[in-house]
DNA sequence: GTTTGCGTTCGAGCGCGCTCAAAGCCATAG
DNA sequence: CTATGGCTTTGAGCGCGCTCGAACGCAAAC
């Protein structure tokens, strides 16, 4: 049940642009069918980065990543796990100094767990902070492109009284030429 | 109404928090009462930026600021309003180059209006696909958290019957130790 | 009269997260 | 047989957005 509010609430946030959601909810929650394993051209396309870029989360310790007989890394189930955490949480915006620490924990093993819960509840509490000032952001955006239109066009008209509802505002000079 | 609406979004949004989003709301409404001029580090105090990044943004060419008789920057009421506005849109993630851009078409005339329009809209489409990302992301990290509890301690009851619903899954090797 | 503090300019440096160049290995295709 | 393509390693380079250091100017405080 718990899983169709998630389902909800994701599409419900995706609203538009179809084909990219479907994919989005996929990465989401299909963690289950990863390929036994992947080469690198192939991961990269996965997870939509570079093969420079998972090469180089290698180098930073995020991940041990096996050597098939040609020298030619091979990602195992676990590793494409990983590494589908780690993007997701870089998309999300956390540093990789932070992915580094948590990684350091999950090595160090299952007694680190409620230091890995800290890390993951302050992440999500930045998500939310910034997902806060992005919508502000947004509003005033919308606003301004709102507005915008008066100075261009003749398309407004109820936006006149909002303008009165602005406190000391003079009719144009709300936003000025800029 | 409009803009009762817009405050009503504004403050649905925010929520928690109370004395920052009241702060956010004014800044985001405002641009009337800016005072005459400022010196520099009371506009870096009120757009919570340092001096330095200041001049930064003047020898980027965002913005012109007259000196006094001792060759200190004296920022008037329109400087310190398009400094509000360029420092709210470098919030929500528009690049500098961006706003070199925008401002050229500013400073270009009023002509430009139209083009500083696109600008805005793309930009707004910017921030609405990052906010879609970071719920997105945010469901998947309070997912996590949630089945989190189940590795460290007894608290899972409800998620059970959710891990059925994944497909393949082994009980627990959904999110394993990661 | 010197010290303190806030400002100035100019140019360099930095932290982040990649991104790439060079030189080389191996396998399959023509 | 060689050419092409994809991989390897190492180390360097880059774009972005600041951030800082150095050397200096001016003004009010002690």
């Amino acid at each position: 049940m718990a899983t169709d509010e998630l389902m909800t609430r994701a599409l419900e946030t995706l609203g538009d642009d179809g084909p990219l959601s479907v994919e989005a909810i996929h990465r989401l929650t299909d963690l289950a069918d990863v390929p036994e394993s992947m080469t690198i051209a192939e991961l990269a396309d996965l997870l939509d980065i570079s093969p420079h870029t998972l090469r180089y989360y290698e180098r930073a310790g995020l991940v041990e990543v096996a050597r098939d007989g040609n020298g030619h890394r091979v990602y195992d189930a676990q590793a494409v796990r990983r590494l589908v955490f780690l993007t997701r949480m870089r998309l999300s915006g956390m540093p990789m100094r932070d992915l580094q620490h948590y990684i350091s924990l999950v090595d160090a093993g299952q007694h680190t767990t409620p230091e890995r819960l800290d890390l993951l509840i302050e992440h999500r509490d930045t998500i939310r902070r910034r997902i806060r000032e992005l919508t502000l952001s947004l509003t005033a955006v919308e606003y301004k492109i709102t507005t915008y239109g008066g100075s261009t066009g003749p398309d407004v008209q109820t936006l006149d009284a909002d303008r009165t509802a602005l406190p000391y505002e003079p009719p144009r000079r709300t936003l000025p030429a800029d």
